[in-house]
DNA sequence: CGAAGCGTTGAGGTTTGTCAAATCAGGTGG
DNA sequence: CCACCTGATTTGACAAACCTCAACGCTTCG
């Protein structure tokens, strides 16, 4: 238990800084510092087995976090989409390699730097927290949904939690392609690309010409999929 | 954000021990506090939606966590075996339930007793935070077991994963049954069966009359299935 | 010894994966 | 602005892995 503690790139830091913040009062949100940087399409942010420097925030974009089987098989961990935390995590490296889906650009914070998160009055620390919560449960729900459900299910599920988390509105945008989203899903492009055609056949869904966005025309549908 | 740690069962209460704990010099182990008490098999230890009151810690026997669809469809999250902790998790209500796989013992921790976590120089307060660690790294190396392996492959796993968790000797126990198995590795009884039955015939385990156990004849081979 | 429950095995079906070809959207150069 | 090229997506035919249903065997325990 001792080295988890230790060798942790971030939970020093944030033991640290949490502290204060957890129960100091409301301070003024958002004077975050980290720089900026912008990636393009496909770009390595970090890979598995880096050691871990920075955790991110996603200023604008998508990026995917992944893991490879030897012979190459992928499974993607997840997507972050604009405002979400991602790289914290525990050890001393990743565990996981992280690719920019589209153009992005981050919010980079140094993982070593306690002023970081203790700066802004905990605000950035309660964040990195929560990141790291809200990644477990996702994880959780997401065991259910490979161990469990059908294709149909899967793509239903993905597109209620994609809706969930852009807009709330029923036209959704997809910054990935169905490789990434087959890949999440443990799925093949072709299953992802026939169940997404199935469900327009049922008048579920709308695929418009660019394929990269899905139109919700009956959510209720979908979310009796979503068991 | 706020709200995931206000409302945290168990948060706030690390966020008050962890910090005098983490950055203190080591102090004598295993002064524990927190109650024992005793479940037999397939006793509901507590169950998804239930208020967070207490945190667990295995001292003989197993434990499975499991969430479960609508229709009864059921994902294992995990097993928790013996010096394992579990049942810490943000929010305030459980999102799984917990039974005992057979006859087990468990410590009870009070989540909202800060005393407890402080009390013997922060170490169970290191432990929970491991527990809750860990949890996430086996939850996304599961993610690419359930998304991505073939069935030998996800049995190859589960065996490895086990001895290592185990004595680490070739002779692993089972406590939970093939349905629990099929359940934590998205399969059904008779293809974890048929799995098992094949790696023996192939002579990379046995499997005692008693079906409660498996020998690692070679577990090279395994950990080549592994990938 | 017999019943009950778990585990194994077999036959056949379903879903999803594989391989290949056709289609489509978007970008390029004329 | 259009023809063409390129890569992504869709579709089809087929195969494979895994699931379902059912029967059987084995262990355990009363």
């Amino acid at each position: 238990m001792q080295t988890v503690l230790a060798t942790a790139g971030l939970l020093p830091a944030l033991g640290g800084a949490l502290p204060d913040a957890a129960f100091s009062p409301r301070q003024t949100p958002e004077p975050k510092a980290g720089s900026r940087r912008a990636f393009t399409a496909d770009e390595e942010i970090f890979a598995e087995g880096d050691r871990i420097a920075f955790f991110y925030k996603v200023a604008s974009g998508a990026v995917r976090t992944y893991k490879l089987l030897s012979d190459g098989r992928r499974q993607i961990d997840a997507f972050h989409l604009p405002g979400d935390i991602f790289g914290v995590e525990a050890g001393e490296e990743h565990r996981f390699s992280a690719e920019a889906v589209t153009d992005t650009k981050l919010i980079i914070y140094r993982a070593s730097d306690r002023s970081t998160l203790a700066g802004d009055g905990g605000c950035l620390a309660r964040e990195v927290v929560g990141a790291l919560l809200r990644g477990l449960e996702r994880a959780q729900d997401h065991m259910m949904l490979l161990g469990r459900k059908s294709a149909r299910e899967r793509i239903a599920s993905f597109l209620i939690g994609l809706s969930e988390r852009m807009t709330g509105e029923e036209s959704i945008n997809l910054p990935m392609s169905r490789a990434d989203i087959a890949d999440h899903l443990g799925l093949t492009i072709e299953s992802v690309s026939r169940s997404l055609t199935q469900l327009e056949r049922e008048g579920v869904i709308a695929l418009p010409t660019n394929r990269r966005s899905v139109i919700l025309r009956n959510p209720a549908a979908l979310r009796r999929l979503d068991a």
